[in-house]
Order: C-alpha cells, then structure tokens, then sequence
DNA sequence: GCCGTCACG
DNA sequence: ACGTACGTGACGGCA
C-alpha cells in the first residue's frame, strides 16, 4: 500500500449518473467533470498501479461501467474495511462516518493490520466487490405472466377465506391484525388462551402460527386463520411483488446483495430479498417457479451438502464426527446410530430426527430447552441426550469450551479466516445477554466460516469462468444460468471449484441441480 | 419507526 | 417464572 500510487475519489450524481468525480491525492483535492475529462479519468481508474480508495465500491463499479470506465484493481473499500473492524455495530454504514480520503484509509489499514483482517480483506473482501456487482447487473428472469394468473387465483381464494372467517366470528374484521384476531378468538369466541405464549416486546399473546396450531381443535376458525395468513403473506410478499420490481430495460430483477450487513460475515439481500423465495411448502414452492432462465438456456444450482456441520467437525478436529464423514454416509443416521449404539440400519425415523436435532443444535449453542422442541421430546430427554453426545464427540465438547472461553477473555470469536466478531456483552452481569452472547460466539465460527468458503468459491468460479452468468448466491447454494448447449462441460468445473474452494480435514461436498425454472429442479 | 409475523439458510 | 438455538428482509398494523 506505501509503494503504489494511491488515490481516493468521491462521484458526483446528477439524476442517477456520474458528473463529475472528485479525486484527493497527496492531500491535493480536485474535481474533473467526466465530460470534459473522460480519458484522464478512464486511464486512473483502469490504472492497475493505482490503488482505488472510495465508499461502497460495488455501488461506484456499476455506475462507471454505465459509463464505460472499469474500475481495476487493486481497490480499497472504505465501507467493507469499517465493516471488517466491527461487523456487530452500524455506524459505519453512514458514508458520513467514514472520511473519503487517503488518510481515513490509512488508519483502517492499521487496524485492520492489528485484528489480523488484512488476508480476509485483500484476498476474500476486495475480489468479491466485482463478483457482487456483476450478479446485481446480471440479475434473475421473472414469468411474469405466470406470476399474474397465480395473483388472481390467490385473491379469490383469499377472499374466501376472509368471508368464512368474518362468518365465524360474527363480525368483520382486520385478519391482519393481530391485536384484532387476538380479540376475536380469545374474548370473543372465548377460547382458552392457557398455555399460549406472551409476544417478546410487548408480552401480548402471541397469535403466531405455532401457537395457533395449538388450537386448531378448539375452534374451526383457526385452521382459516392459519390457511389466510399463508396465502396472504405468499401474495404479498413474492407474487405481486415481484413483479413490480422488474427492470424496465432489463426486462430481469435485479436486487442487492449486501456485503457489508451481516454480523458474522454472510451475505444478505435486499430488494427484493431473493434468499428468502419460498421452497418449503408446496405452495411456496410454485412461487419459485417463477424464477426462470432465458431462451436457449437453464438454470443450474450448486449446493454445499451439511457445510456448516462440516465446518465444526473440521474445527474442532473431532475424530468421530470427521469419521463419519469420510464414511460418506447420511450424517444423522450416522450420529443416531453412533448415540443408541445400534447399526446404521436399525436406525429408526425418530432416531434420525432427534439426531438431525442435535446436530443442528451444536451449530447455534444447544440447550435443553431448543432441543426438546426441535426434537419433539422431553425435557429430560434432551438433557440426557446431549449428555449422550457429547461424551461421545468430546471433540466438539472441547471445541465449544474453548470457542467460549476466547470469547470471555479476548471477547470476539473468529472464522477459519480470521473474521472476528466482537461480544460487548459476553461478561455481562444479566445471565441471559451473557447466556445469548456465549451462543453468538458459537455460532459466528461456524456460519461465519461458511461464509468465508462460498465467497472464495465465488471469486475462484469467476476468475476461471469469466463468460459464465451468476445469478444468486443463497448462503451455501449458487445458481447460474448457462446455455443449454454449454452446460455439461462448465456444470463439472464450477462443482470442482466449490468443492476445493477450501481444504477441511473432512471432504466438502457439493450438490449439483438443474431445470428450466427454479421450483423443480432435478439433480445432476 | 417499532412490532409481530413469517419467508429463507 | 422466564427472554430459552444462529443469521437475515419484507409485509401490514398501529401509534
């Protein structure tokens, strides 16, 4: 950084566009107004022995390809490096709060130099910024038309639904409302609210769905509340709004995915958010459908198979669980039939399940109480259970201990790459900020790890398949849209780089789909 | 602008 | 008796 020339610069937006870009260098500030000055500006930025330093680089590289400059690397992101420094905190996602200039950068790389985040920022951060950017420009093709037909038939059967509920309780009124149904069911139909759960903020009973499901016997007005309430939020959350959101020119969606967001290192997506598209339930999964590939081309999706799980057998080195990954077999039944003792194949279905529990559980902190509802057992269950476990993975055991005692007394926990993130409240005096504190410090290594993999995979796919069109990344699954006459050959080489993005102690696998839409895929 | 709710990994 | 498994974003209601 001290030997290159380095310049930081700031656009200046006239009704959406560049129209002029202010530059500091050497402490001297000017201001070229792209018109006048198109050439000297596109050799700066297409300079690559000139470090670029601006605010939200993702932002600046699609608004300069508009205008038909590149901006090359090398790069430094002042937004991602505060963000890198304290991933937890929002302040630096005001501009206002990171300077534009040379020095401002110079003071993140020192500390980013002392948390040890430079490898993190240089070889996994900087190259993700134009990877980021071309899925955004890329974007994703809606059917619309389908979209529309699935509209209507939705309102009809909603409003359905509104008549016979409103005929239920003798009233119209707001299904929508929570407070309203509240008062509907409990004081006026008068059910027994016994045993129904208080909301976190206000401590109002709760009319979630898992709470109304344990009334579906006592009034048939609930089983339409629940049946409502699905539809409506399918309706209005994806089928009319995704439609709206497509670009006019484009004719595709092109949402945002934020790199600067989350507090363990994922990424999210705004606008439409497009990592949470329905698949689970067989309505929500039409909606997928909708999403499409263009003419002459399909969709292909790559998946990490139990990455996360992976991730704490790999951390923590323990023998048993790396074992039964290298056997290559299902991974529940495998740690089902390694608790009870039995053979794999006497592993029943309630076995798995409970196994599949806990196996999840470890990734967020286990306690007793999560798992006995997950699992759908006892309390007491569960306490005996995870003793189970644990005497048997003492690995993990031991993994989880020292994972804690980091956090208490350096307070943060990092990934494999070193991402850290910071708990303020690990040596509270209040038991459960500390309680909670201590499951954020399991949890961040873990998912924060994966994070750090499909990122590198996704800079590794771009760099060796430039030509190829990445449309999505949902946390451990990347979609491309490929010619159909091209997939075979490319399908085989993105699966390779994901699956040797990073060397684990234990294999890495991934998945592969494929279809004309993104609701029914078929393995490849 | 917060809250409750619910879609995803 | 209770806040009781991690991380997100969007919607509608309500003040």
């Amino acid at each position: 950084m001290d030997k290159q020339k380095i310049i930081s610069f700031r656009p200046i937006l006239k009704d959406g566009k560049i129209n002029s870009v202010v530059l500091f260098s050497d402490r001297k500030e000017k201001t070229l107004l792209l018109s006048k000055n198109f050439n000297k500006i596109k050799n700066i930025f297409e300079d690559t022995k000139v470090l670029k330093c601006g605010f939200d680089l993702k932002e600046l590289i699609k608004k300069f390809r508009a205008e038909g400059i590149e901006i090359k690397d090398p790069i430094f992101d002042c937004f991602i490096a505060s963000y890198l420094i304290n991933p937890g905190t929002r302040e630096y996602k005001k501009e206002e709060s990171v300077e534009k200039n040379i020095e401002t950068a110079r003071e993140l790389w020192k500390e980013m130099s002392r948390a040890g985040l430079l490898d993190l920022f240089q070889k996994i951060e900087m190259p993700l910024i134009s990877v980021l950017a071309k899925i955004e420009e890329n974007g994703v093709k809606i059917n619309i038309e389908y979209l529309k037909k699935m509209s209507e038939v939705f309102d009809k059967k909603i409003k359905k639904l509104k008549k016979e509920i409103w005929k239920l309780a003798g009233e119209e009124f707001n299904i929508n409302s929570p407070i309203q149904i509240k008062k509907i069911i409990f004081e006026k139909i008068k059910i027994s609210s016994k045993g129904i759960k208080k909301t976190s903020k206000k401590n109002e009973l709760s009319t979630a769905a898992s709470e109304l499901e344990r009334l579906r016997e006592a009034h048939p007005i609930i089983n339409f509340i629940l049946e409502y309430r699905e539809l409506y939020k399918l309706k209005s959350t994806y089928i009319d709004a995704l439609p709206e959101l497509v670009d006019k020119k484009t004719k595709r969606i092109h949402a945002n995915f934020n790199q600067a967001i989350t507090s363990t290192g994922r990424l999210s997506s705004s606008n439409p958010n497009l990592q949470n598209i329905p698949i689970r339930g067989d309505i929500g999964r039409e909606i997928r459908k909708a999403f499409i590939a263009e003419k002459g081309k399909i969709l292909v999706a790559f998946d990490y198979s139990q990455i996360e799980l992976r991730i704490v057998a790999s951390l923590s080195g323990d023998e048993k669980m790396i074992n039964s990954f290298n056997s290559h077999e299902d991974i529940h039944t495998r740690t089902a039939s390694e608790v009870w003792g039995v053979p794999l194949n006497e592993v029943t279905k309630d076995m798995r399940r409970s196994a599949k529990a806990i196996n999840f559980g470890v990734l967020y902190g286990i306690g007793p109480r999560g798992l006995a509802k997950s699992a759908g057992i006892s309390h007491y269950e569960a306490v005996d259970f995870i003793s189970k476990y644990f005497s048997l993975y003492q690995g993990i055991k031991n993994y989880l201990e020292e994972t804690k005692a980091l956090a208490y007394s350096l307070g943060y926990s990092e990934t494999l790459f070193g991402r850290r993130r910071y708990f303020p409240e690990i040596n509270s005096s209040i038991p459960y900020l500390r309680a909670a504190a201590e499951r954020m410090a399991i949890n961040h290594p873990v998912q924060g790890t994966a994070a750090d993999i499909i990122k590198i995979a996704m800079i590794k796919i771009n760099k060796e398949l430039p030509n190829i069109r990445m449309i999505l990344q949902v946390h451990d699954e990347l979609v491309f849209e490929i010619k159909k006459t091209e997939y075979k050959k490319i399908t085989k080489h993105i699966k390779e780089l994901m699956e040797n993005a990073v060397k684990l102690k234990v294999p890495v696998e991934v998945d592969g789909k494929i279809g004309d839409n993104w609701g029914d895929m078929e393995k490849i």
